[in-house]
DNA sequence: TGCCGATATATCGAAATCAGATATATTTGG
DNA sequence: CCAAATATATCTGATTTCGATATATCGGCA
């Protein structure tokens, strides 16, 4: 597998609402969802997860729903197993919008320090 | 002036590596040039470079020399104005290199999750 | 000439952040 | 029936980061 590079709050700030703007997700589903996309590149856990996504929806920038999922085999008397789906807010969307433009802002800038993309490579043209 | 991104401990020590690869500079220089080829968005603090400067020559990435700058006017008797000036050694550059490339596959990956650029505009074609 | 703002390096401590451990409960597959 | 996966949540120790503090010199201007 691939090293771990550790996404900071920013980068994962917009990588949850960037999966969120895709489709309602639930926690578990987006630690999934990017590991998986990420190649296991980027593997949020549990503990940065969820007080995200708690901070992200007490800021309104996504709404939550539980939804209660009973299997056939345990029936009627189990107390069936808990999800919370997030969707992203108008609110939200306009957040992502924001933070992309900054994000992408901030990488050219951070670009423009760098020595020009091939200056290592030899003569391919 | 801009919003103050701040630069976290990656983004700054490929910033720092990158403008030393250029020339040889001094820490107030760094924090100076940096400031002004952002357009004031990456403010290097003293209280950040200065230890991040001293990690790297720890690691050999760069080494350090003094210079006193005696002015003319106080002439002998003056102490004189001391500065460190920093260049990359040759493991430095290799770093530089390999930092790079770590970070624009980063990079790439973040982008990856992100709605496609001008998602938002309208009819443009 | 005396003072202030800029130049210059450096460390420290409070505050924020983060990864990993811990807790609890259900479901699925063997 | 048991272990691994699913699912949410918190807490704590370790690391990071920011701003304050310290010290000293230099240049310009009143």
């Amino acid at each position: 597998m691939p090293p771990n590079v550790k996404p900071q709050r920013e980068s994962l700030e917009i990588v949850v609402l960037s999966v969120l703007a895709e489709e309602p997700l639930y926690g578990y589903s987006i630690i999934k969802r990017v590991a998986n996309r990420s190649d296991d590149a980027i593997r949020l856990t549990a503990g940065v997860l969820y007080p995200l996504l708690h901070e992200l929806e007490a800021a309104r920038l996504i709404e939550s729903t539980w939804e209660t999922v009973r299997s056939d085999r345990a029936g009627e008397s189990s107390a069936g197993r808990k999800r919370k789906w997030y969707q992203l807010t108008a609110k939200g969307r306009r957040r992502l919008t924001q933070r992309i433009t900054a994000h992408r802002a901030f990488q050219a800038m951070i670009e423009a320090f760098l020595p020009p993309r091939g200056a290592d490579e030899e003569a391919t043209t």
